[in-house]
DNA sequence: CCGATGTCAGTGACACTGAAATGT
DNA sequence: CACATTTCAGTGTCACTGACATCG
């Protein structure tokens, strides 16, 4: 048992009654959940032995079409350091083309493959079952809402302007 | 200007027309979201030279009472090997008092102390001006809402029995 | 002997910085 | 010249692991 008799009383999380309003902050909520949500993507996707940013590069250039490294990092937020091995590691699988700009010789046009293509489909599959786990206890109208509050959330918060770097 | 005659376009992140529901998915919601609302808070919290963790091991030791930095660490996520040197911190600041448990010689008993409670106090006042930014595109019913689908989100994930490690 | 606790040392992922080279 | 792009070489933070000594 975990009580030992003498022992100072020591109430653990769970064995509360009365939900703690005050302290559920919605900032500690976000990233618990957060938590949770990455390693639970982070894990299916490694299953198959792909991770966060091959969905998030794929999927932008699926729906953007073609684009500078540049242009990739605003899409994903993924920062353009960054991009630069992520789109290594993509053009060495054959999912995407890296090309010279003819019209800006500083820039790589990043197009996505046929085989990036069927990737795309099947990652879209593995995260649709992933997403049904992660909002499990929410009815679909729930989920959608739930989807729609983030979504204004965050599109007021990127759409701020940002102090000048 | 950003075009350059002759160069590819690319469109940008702003420039859609439509939300894309399909690629709008809950999980990068979630990171992106959780990401903003860290950046706030840490920032928000650093003006006064505190931490998300002195907020975390307060708030846990005012609600659920004292108890032991295994305790501690179960009711606020923080890790028991970062909780050493988080409590090492809010001691050398007189914020909490660090006691051996007199009925179990392994533990530690933390107790918050006045001048603990009333850095609460102030955090609290900080966060909930904090919060407001971070949910101004929510009106009160909207965020409530939003507040108990994370919760329950929250809750269902903790309450799975995690792999036995 | 098993398990919980407090502690330390260390890892891996990731967001982010700084600066350089090239081009507009 | 100021600015954008690609790239590389870092930093800081944070969740997390592994191991150890102490104790129940």
């Amino acid at each position: 048992m975990t009580s030992t008799p003498g022992a100072v009383d020591m109430p653990e999380d769970g064995e509360l009654k009365t939900p703690d309003r005050l302290r559920r902050r919605a900032s500690r909520l976000l990233s618990h959940m957060s938590a949770k949500s990455d390693r639970l993507v982070t894990e299916g996707l490694a299953r198959v032995d792909a991770h966060r940013w091959h969905y998030a590069v794929l999927a932008s250039l699926e729906e953007y079409g073609p684009g500078s490294q540049a242009t990739l990092s605003r899409r994903t937020g993924i920062y353009r350091s960054d991009m630069v091995g992520v789109l290594n590691e993509l053009a060495g699988r054959g999912l995407v083309e890296r090309a010279p700009d003819p019209g800006d010789r500083r820039r790589n046009v990043i197009t996505i493959t046929a085989q990036g293509r069927r990737l795309l489909r099947r990652l879209d599959k593995i995260l649709d079952d992933l997403h049904d786990e992660l909002l499990a206890p929410l009815l679909p109208a729930e989920r959608d809402q739930f989807v729609r509050l983030l979504t204004r959330l965050l599109d007021h918060h990127t759409h701020q302007a940002r102090p000048a770097p």
